[in-house]
DNA sequence: GGTCGTCTCGCCGTTTTCGGACGCCGCCGC
DNA sequence: GCGGCGGCGTCCGAAAACGGCGAGACGACC
C-alpha cells in the first residue's frame, strides 16, 4: 500500500484531519471520529491533493462552494463503495433516507447495511453522508456527532434557498442539539 | 426446487442412501455421513436414475465396474463444483493429493479450501474423493470414515493391477484401520 | 549429520457469529 | 384519534472462526 500523509484543517466543526495517498484523498475525519479510523500518516506541509482539499473545504464552510473537485479514493468493500457512490448523487441541500439509498443501489432491503456503510464513510462532508436521515426524518447518527450533522444540514439549507432575511442561523443550532 | 426421492442400497460399507431429483443423482451418503447432509426425500420404488445408480454401484462393489454412467447433479458453490469436476478426472485405482487438485483447478494455493470442498462432496464413490490423500500419503479424512476410505482404496488397488495370487485382501483392511 | 516427527504458520473458500446511522407496531398521554 | 416514544423483529454485510493442507523450522533421536 502506498504511503499516506495527513494534515489538520481547522473548521467550524473543529479541526478536521485530512488523509491522502500520493494520488488521492482517502479520508476526512472529525476530532473524535466514530468509529476510530485506522488511517494514519506523517504530517505533510506541501501536498497536491491535500492542498486542493483544504482550500475547497475552506470555501465550503465559508458558503462559497457546493461541490468538490479533488480526486477521491474511498477504500472499502464493493458494497460500501456502491453506497458511497450513491452518496455522491445527493445534491447540495438535498436529503435522502436510508431506504432511498438502499433502493438506489438496487438492494432495497439492505436498509440497515446501508446505514452501516454510511457509518464507515471515510470522506465525511465530501461524500455527503450527512444528507441521509431516517424515514421519519430523524438524524439517527453521524460519525462526527449529531450536532455536526445538524450543523451541516442547516448550513446547506440556509444556502440552498434564496434568502432575503439576513444570515443563516446555523451557528445556534450546534448548541440546540447537544442536550 | 424439484422434489427429491431416495432409496437405501446395501453395500460392503453398510447401507448407502441414494438421493435423486427427477433428472439426476444428487447424493450418495454413508450411514453416519459427516457432515450430515441436508438432502432428504420420500422412498421411491421405481425411479430411472436411482435404478441405474443402484445397479452400477452394485457392480462397482462386486469388482465388475470402474466408472459410472448415471446423470449427476452435484449441488454446491462454483468453487466446489470445480473441485468435484476435477475429482472426475482421477481414474480408477489412481491417487491425487489435495495440492494436485488445487493446481488442477488453477488455484494452487487454495489447498485447504480444496480439502473442505472435498469434504462436502455429495456424491461419494461416484465422484472419487476417496482417491485424494495428503502429500505425505496420509488419508486425512473421509465423510464415511477413514476405514471406508481405506477399504475403497484397497478395493481399487487390488483390481487395478493384474493379479495372479488369488483374491483381493481388502476385506481385512477394514479392521486394520479401526484401532 | 542425516532424517524423521512435531509444531507453527500462511492460505483460502465457507460458515457462523455479530452488530447495527432501520422501521414497524403498539402503548401511552393528551 | 393523534402524535410521540420505545421495544422488538428482521435483514443485511462484515469480521472472525473453521477445516479432510502443506511447506518450512526446529529438535530429538540414531
Amino acid at each position: 500500500m502506498t504511503r499516506l500523509v495527513q494534515r489538520s484543517l481547522s473548521s467550524p466543526l473543529g479541526p478536521l484531519r485530512l488523509v491522502a495517498s500520493d494520488l488521492a484523498l482517502v479520508g476526512i475525519y472529525f476530532p473524535d471520529h466514530h468509529p476510530t479510523p485506522a488511517h494514519a500518516g506523517e504530517e505533510a506541509a506541501r501536498h497536491p491533493v491535500l492542498d486542493v482539499a483544504a482550500r475547497e473545504l475552506d470555501e465550503y464552510f465559508a458558503g462559497r462552494r457546493r461541490g468538490f473537485t479533488m480526486v477521491l479514493d474511498p477504500r472499502g468493500t464493493a458494497f460500501q463503495r456502491a453506497v458511497w457512490q450513491a452518496l455522491a448523487d445527493i445534491g447540495f441541500g438535498e436529503q435522502r433516507t436510508y431506504a432511498d439509498l438502499a433502493r438506489a443501489i438496487g438492494n432495497p432491503r439492505a436498509v440497515r447495511a446501508v446505514g452501516a456503510a454510511n457509518g464507515r464513510n471515510p470522506l465525511s462532508i465530501v461524500l455527503p453522508c450527512h444528507r441521509v436521515v431516517g424515514t421519519g426524518g430523524a438524524l439517527t447518527g453521524y460519525a462526527g456527532g449529531l450536532a455536526a450533522k445538524q450543523w451541516l444540514l442547516a448550513h446547506e439549507a440556509a444556502l440552498a434557498v434564496i434568502r432575503s432575511d439576513g444570515d443563516a442561523p446555523h451557528g445556534d443550532l450546534l448548541r440546540q442539539v447537544s442536550t
